[in-house]
RNA sequence: GGUCUCGUAGCUCAGCUGGAUAGAGCAGCAGCCUUCUAAGCUGCGGGUCGAAGGUUCGAGUCCUUCCGGGAUCACCA
């Protein structure tokens, strides 16, 4: 690697010329900023304690000692205690050549030995996906992705939360209203079906609550009293129990938002290599709480309900089992936690997760690790921000819920009236039309959701869709097919680009496409250490603007230099690959024409 | 109230472990298609980086305090 390279030469310089032995750590060089000359920039203030000297000799002294004994050094200039350091030509025309000859760009940097366990989605059974569903899914399936790219060995899990009151609640209102609805007498997808279920179920319990309010209940008795809500919670202890028919209904409803939800997948071009059901995993959660009860490590209160005590770490007392002996949330994840574990013998368990659920990773961790599972350690919860609308956070109560299937409908239809209204896809067939109005439409919200630093809370305006201009999905697709455009009538007209090194000098454009195509392997690296598919973004976007500056300023087919028509076809290229493949790890597809 | 987190242009966001004169896109204005895809390119206007201190040769970035927004501290998941 060129920096690693001019690096050892500078620690060199250090050794043979001042004596010194420095901290490699010390010695970072960065892009040389776009209004001065040359490629890398080495900072010398840091220097200076060591080496007592003005900034300016020092960095001409370095550069010059640089230059002496590293043939990659073209020049050097210095401006105030900045060294630029411009590279030969021959480097960056060669760097461009052996990397057409990949056929993808990945690295291998992680361990493989180990696994990474990412799990991300983890919806509820009884509402459909929403926009910050549609977070959390590209979120998770990039980050697994970038850490593939990186030589991670990594399996992607989805947790469905098949259990718990929430669930009974949409099934004792499709008993009581369902009217015997089903998605195939309806044609509504099985989980809106079973979502609208919930949402009668919330309509009837407040009216209840009202109801009893007036009859002089305070409004927590009312709320525990309603009838539905004790109907509910029977159920749940029928669920329990095993009770067939509760199970059969429960199994029924379900199977009907599994399929439901594989919809929203699909189109959303997600996938799982494993799909753990929490209906499947609790019992082991009781288990492994009433293990920690037999050790003491949790305690039982008068009423027969299970705690664990983490006040000494600055945190509440946690409930782990109710009085009744049904599990919580809590419960849940201690069993599936294990469950992945021993699946898997994962040094990393990644938990894509809502930052509102802080709290509970934190004290999840600390509970497995009193229960002295040292493999704990490797839990990370990957905090991402919310979505949030002009209105402030989504709330499903008050119907200002983004609906995921509404949302890609909708980018569909802008991406098609897009496309006719500048009369592309035309010459299209029906299919390849649809097909692509839906891949720019996907591409547009993804980039979207995922340019933003996973961390932060991000803002979406429905009333301003989606752009397709500028810093946005579609304008990477166009560079790309803008690039294929060229090499299809390149190859039209039997112009061929070999991967041959010419000799030549690179004019600014050409250098600032290949210096960036260039670091790739850091972006891809960082993208991995931080978890963030927002670099990759970042990455896709300064390569489009750069190339089509590139390319407006530089004829490609017409330039009558074949060395020179090579190189910018070898640029064009690499760069289409890179776009593709860059693209790709955030789940982008990259159209042949559009 | 405790803990955590965010605050950068009218709006949405970048700004890598502190480095040169803080960057994009959108929106606004003005240009560029008889030549490789104009979903593009070029230019203009728009900022006391929430405020005040501090550390440093150097702070949007680190520390402290304050102001403002959000999350959380549930027998909901």
């Amino acid at each position: 690697m060129l920096e690693n390279n001019l690096k050892e030469t500078l620690l060199n310089v250090f050794k043979n010329d001042y004596h010194l032995k420095i901290n490699p750590e010390l010695i970072g060089f960065q892009q040389t900023r776009a209004e001065f000359e040359g490629d890398l920039t080495l900072v010398v203030f840091p220097f200076l304690k060591l080496i007592k000297k003005n900034p300016a000799m020092l960095a001409d002294e370095l550069g010059s000692a640089l230059m002496a004994q590293n043939p990659l050094i073209k020049s050097y200039n210095v401006i105030k205690g900045f060294l630029n350091l411009s590279i030969q030509d021959d480097y960056w025309l060669k760097w461009l050549a052996d990397n057409l000859q990949r056929t993808g760009y990945e690295q291998a940097v992680l361990d493989k030995s180990t696994a990474i366990v990412i799990e991300y989605s983890s919806p509820n059974t009884n509402k459909p996906l929403h926009l910050g569903h549609i977070r959390n899914n590209l979120l998770g399936w990039s980050v697994a992705e970038i850490l593939k790219a990186n030589g991670g060995k990594v399996i992607k899990v989805n947790l469905v939360n098949d259990r718990g009151i929430h669930i009974c609640k949409s099934m004792l209102a499709w008993q009581k209203f369902g009217e015997g609805k089903t998605p195939e007498s309806t044609g509504i997808k099985g989980d809106k079906l079973v979502g609208e279920m919930y949402v009668a179920f919330d309509k009837a319990y407040k009216s209840e609550q009202k109801v009893l309010i007036t009859k002089g209940y305070s409004p927590e008795d009312a709320a525990k009293n309603a009838p539905l809500i004790q109907e509910a919670q029977l159920m749940l202890r029928q669920w329990e129990n095993g009770e067939q028919e509760t199970r059969e209904l429960w199994e029924t409803m379900n199977n009907w938002v599994y399929s439901g939800f594989d919809v929203t997948y699909t189109r959303l071009g997600i996938d799982f290599d494993k799909i753990y059901y929490e209906s499947e995993t609790y019992l082991l959660g009781k288990q492994i709480v009433m293990e920690g009860l037999a050790k003491s490590v949790f305690f039982k209160k008068n009423d027969g309900s299970v705690w664990c005590d983490l006040s000494a770490e600055g945190l509440d007392e946690k409930l782990l089992l109710r009085a009744d002996g049904t599990s919580v949330y809590m419960t849940q994840d201690i069993g599936t936690a294990q469950l992945r574990y021993d699946d898997y013998k994962a040094e990393k368990l990644i938990y894509v997760v809502g930052n509102e659920q802080n709290y509970h990773f934190d004290v999840l961790q600390k509970i497995l690790l009193r229960l002295e599972k040292a493999w704990a350690s490797g839990i990370e919860h990957l905090s991402y921000g919310m979505v949030e609308l002009p209105e402030g956070k989504m709330k499903s109560r008050e119907g200002t819920v983004v609906d995921a299937d509404d949302l890609m409908d909708e980018m569909f239809q802008t991406a098609k009236k897009m496309s006719e209204e500048l009369g592309k896809g035309a010459d299209l067939p029906h299919d390849a039309a649809e097909q692509l109005y839906n891949d720019i439409g996907l591409a547009a919200l993804k980039y979207y959701m995922l340019r933003v630093d996973p961390r932060k809370t991000m803002m979406f305006n429905p009333a301003e869709s989606i752009d397709f201009n500028g810093n946005t999905g579609p304008f990477i697709q166009y560079t790309h097919a803008r690039i294929k455009s060229v090499l299809r009538k390149a190859v039209d007209n039997q112009i061929s680009w070999p991967n041959t090194v010419a000799s030549i000098d690179l004019m600014p454009k050409e250098k600032a496409v290949i210096t960036l195509l260039h670091t790739w392997n850091e972006i891809l690296r960082q993208a991995a250490i931080n978890r963030s598919p927002a670099l990759i973004a970042n990455f896709l976007y300064e390569l489009a603007k750069t190339y089509n500056q590139f390319y407006q300023d530089n004829p490609i087919l017409r330039e009558t230099d074949s060395d020179r028509r090579c190189l910018r076809l070898q640029i064009s290229d690499l760069t289409a690959r890179m776009l593709k493949y860059a693209g790709g790890l955030l789940g982008i597809q990259m159209p042949e024409k559009m």
